[in-house]
RNA sequence: GGCCGGGUAGCUCAGUUGGUAGAGCAGCGGAUUGAAAAUCCGCGUGUCGUUGGUUCGAUUCCGACCCCGGCCA
């Protein structure tokens, strides 16, 4: 018989969590986060992490596996997937992946090349190097090294020539020779994909802006706080460039007042629901369950059934 | 009521020595291979407050009026 993995996709503040403790209250499901920041212990508030109860009522892989000092990555996040799904799997359920990480999504349906981890002293260097002669010199570099890559990542994108530059310092081939050999991590796994969330443009961005000022309420300046606190942390960590993180913590630096903090952290997320919409749009075969539908649990229920049943 | 500033894109403002205008932000579209809640790219016609005058031509100069600030009564 074939394995089945259920997508729940969807942009942030859509209400993915509370749908798929649902699901997983009715169907034979284990939930897998597929969330860049759900990842990172103590950042619970302005991630929107379900609560404690909430986790040991429907537990969650792949959530509080970190400490925000550490990186995790779209590679990393593949294997783990990969691995948890077969686990599932053993135990005759379905992995339900859960989440807005569009990228996770894509690396974990269509795969990612064999390429190292991001390695610090190389990032260091080229940074250095950066800041010496500017990242249009270095992409030009790219240029002489891999072609292929530099007609591909423009000028000023600073994170992509890094990484390029990385990949060939670190291998001694261009990193568009290893994409070649990019493979699905999970062939012979079949993926069921719905998108969840208000259709609305309008309605969606509504919805974002009322949690974050019940984040707000709810403490996530004392949250951000305390990571503040703590010497370990700067503001360059992936963890910490979150959405609302990097705001409020501009404003305890000194960088920018409450209010303003507060204000960016909503356009912020606002600018993060509308890039994910962009990837939804192009994920193959999805059906799209319009959440503030009055028939969509309905909908999603005709949709689990399809997906569960052989 | 008087004087001084302002009134230009959804918002904040620039500008036109008179030839009908452009930035930032917002918004929208897009890219996306170990940072992805990241990083980057593209898209700018709007009675230039209203109305008269001068002019070949006024958003620009002049007058009146309306609105918003500030100061003075």
């Amino acid at each position: 018989m074939a394995a089945n993995a259920i997508l729940l996709m969807g942009p942030t503040g859509a209400g993915k969590t509370d749908l798929a403790v649902e699901l997983a209250a009715e169907w034979p499901v284990e939930i897998i986060s597929v969330d860049s920041a759900l990842v990172y212990r103590g950042m619970d508030i302005g991630t929107g992490k379900p609560s404690r109860e909430i986790l040991a009522r429907a537990p969650h892989h792949l959530v509080d596996i970190l400490d925000p000092s550490e990186p995790y990555s779209a590679g990393q996040f593949v294997r783990d997937a990969v691995r948890l799904m077969a686990d599932i799997h053993a135990r005759g359920k379905v992995p339900l992946l859960v989440g807005g990480t569009m990228l996770y999504f894509r690396a974990l349906t269509r795969g990612m090349a064999v390429l190292p981890e991001a390695d610090p002293s190389t990032r260091a260097e080229i940074e250095a190097e950066a800041r010496e002669r500017g990242w249009p010199t270095l992409h030009a570099e790219l240029g002489i090294v891999d072609p292929v890559a530099a007609a591909r990542i423009l000028v000023n994108d600073s994170q992509r020539i890094q990484r390029a530059l990385e990949v060939f310092r670190l291998t001694g081939q261009p990193l568009s020779h290893w994409q070649q050999s990019t493979q699905p991590p999970a062939p012979g796994l079949t993926f069921h994909r719905v998108a969840w969330g208000p259709l609305d443009r309008e309605r969606l961005y509504e919805r974002i802006e009322r949690r974050f000022n019940a984040m707000m309420a709810a403490g996530f300046l004392d949250e951000v706080r305390h990571l503040f606190a703590r010497k370990d942390l700067s503001p360059e960590l992936p963890a910490l460039r979150s959405v609302g993180y990097r705001q409020l913590w501009a404003h305890l630096a000194g960088n920018a007042s409450l209010e303003e903090a507060v204000r960016e952290g909503i356009l912020a997320t606002r600018h993060l629901a509308r890039r994910q919409l962009i990837w939804l749009r192009k994920e193959p075969d999805t059906k799209w369950v319009d959440s503030l539908d009055s028939a969509a649990s309905a909908r999603m229920k005709e949709f689990m059934s399809r997906a569960l049943s052989p």
